[in-house]
DNA sequence: AATAATTTTTAGATTAACCTAAAAATTTAA
DNA sequence: TTAAATTTTTAGGTTAATCTAAAAATTATT
């Protein structure tokens, strides 16, 4: 059944919003996201239920049905793939790929997407650490821990972000904190849960709790 | 101003009608290019001329003003660059590429384009041997001459096609008539205007002129 | 030059995606 | 457990791009 650009960004939202919680899926939750109206979001929440898209109850919030979440999956595979491919072979920084990702992400042709997967060497992750998802939607699960929850001197190496808005991944760039670093957490304050890290064995600096928060990591030995 | 996927294909289908002919592109023409009825086109040139990208008079046809043509050849720019890429660096064939180039030539981003163009070494001509736009919209004049109008026993260089149908370029690829093949003319026969042309100093085969006229050469010394 | 044929435009609808304002349902709080 | 607040839906419109059918203009033909 055809698509449009419009309904493939609703469910790439919902499935967004499905993976922070289990609950259903609020009407508002999706029209913000959407930057769009509640009553647009109504309207075209049973149009996708009527194309068998996502299970949906008015006043009892929205899921994304099995296929829903295949088409939805297959959006997140496109959008991550093209990404790396800005960052690694066009030379994007990781702050500059999202919108044109947004665009990208919408053409349609499998073939092109599978090239593009054997082309960047079958790639686990996006330029922020997101997985992405195979051929068969499956997402390689990563299982990463936030900076913000590790104890003091442990040592463990940037995975990847919570969030890749712009401002975010700049700052991170500033910093110094990019992809595969290897940061030492040297003391947290109790004060604000700021903490002193090690980056790459240099000087220790200091970092807001709100920004470790955003910062995924793995522990190491 | 805001430009959508429509309106970007209307300029450029004007803009391939208007190639062929110095004349006003008639309402007709492009109906039957958009695959569109006639009434939808008038509504549409209206449209266009209202934001001065065309200058269109009623019942007088429609020709592109400076800033439509600008616009036209940036999508041609796009399309032709994008053509190359999946075929130089996704191994696609020269005749699968064109309805995956006519999404990829509508994602909006003026770095994108300029960073393909530099990875892709800033090429001259398209796999189908048509001029690629440079940066400014200035086509570079290839003058080349068709397979059809070259005199019997002339050498030529296979430069590229009039027409990127599918079903002619795999025909092409059938008979190992591929971009670069040096063309030798054996024999023109007076009955139908077919040619015996020897491929890369291999037996020579036969020609139908129908073929012929859609091949750009260029003339050897 | 008058008529016939063709092309183009106008008029009036349709569809997808959105909107505002008002009504209805649900949730929260007194 | 009612009333208040919030969320969601319905009702009725708008815009972009399309359509069909009928009218108007242009071009071709006798």
């Amino acid at each position: 059944m055809a698509i449009s650009f419009t309904e493939e960004n609703y469910l790439k939202v919902i499935h967004r919003l499905s993976e922070a919680t289990s609950e259903d899926i609020s009407t508002n939750a999706v029209a913000e996201l959407m930057q769009t109206k509640a009553a647009s979001v109504t309207d075209m929440l049973r149009k996708l239920a009527d194309k068998g898209w996502v299970n949906y109850q008015k006043y009892q919030g929205v899921r994304l049905s099995a296929e829903g979440e295949k088409i939805a999956l297959s959006i997140v595979r496109k959008h991550r793939l093209w990404e790396l491919f800005l960052v690694d072979k066009m030379g994007f920084n990781w702050d500059e790929v999202h919108e044109i990702a947004e665009q990208l992400e919408h053409i349609e042709s499998d073939q092109l997407v599978n090239k593009l997967d054997e082309y960047l060497g079958f790639p686990k992750t996006d330029p922020h650490g997101d997985p992405i998802p195979n051929k068969d939607g499956i997402l390689p699960e990563l299982a990463y821990s936030h900076l913000s929850d590790i104890k003091a001197t442990k040592t463990c190496k940037l995975m990847g972000v919570a969030q890749d808005s712009a401002v975010f991944l700049q700052l991170l760039t500033k910093l110094n904190l990019n992809l595969g670093a290897k940061l030492a957490i040297k003391e947290i304050n109790e004060f604000d849960r700021s903490i002193f890290v090690s980056i790459n064995d240099t000087a220790p600096i200091f970092i807001s709790h709100e920004v470790a928060k955003n910062i995924l990591v793995k522990i190491l030995a």
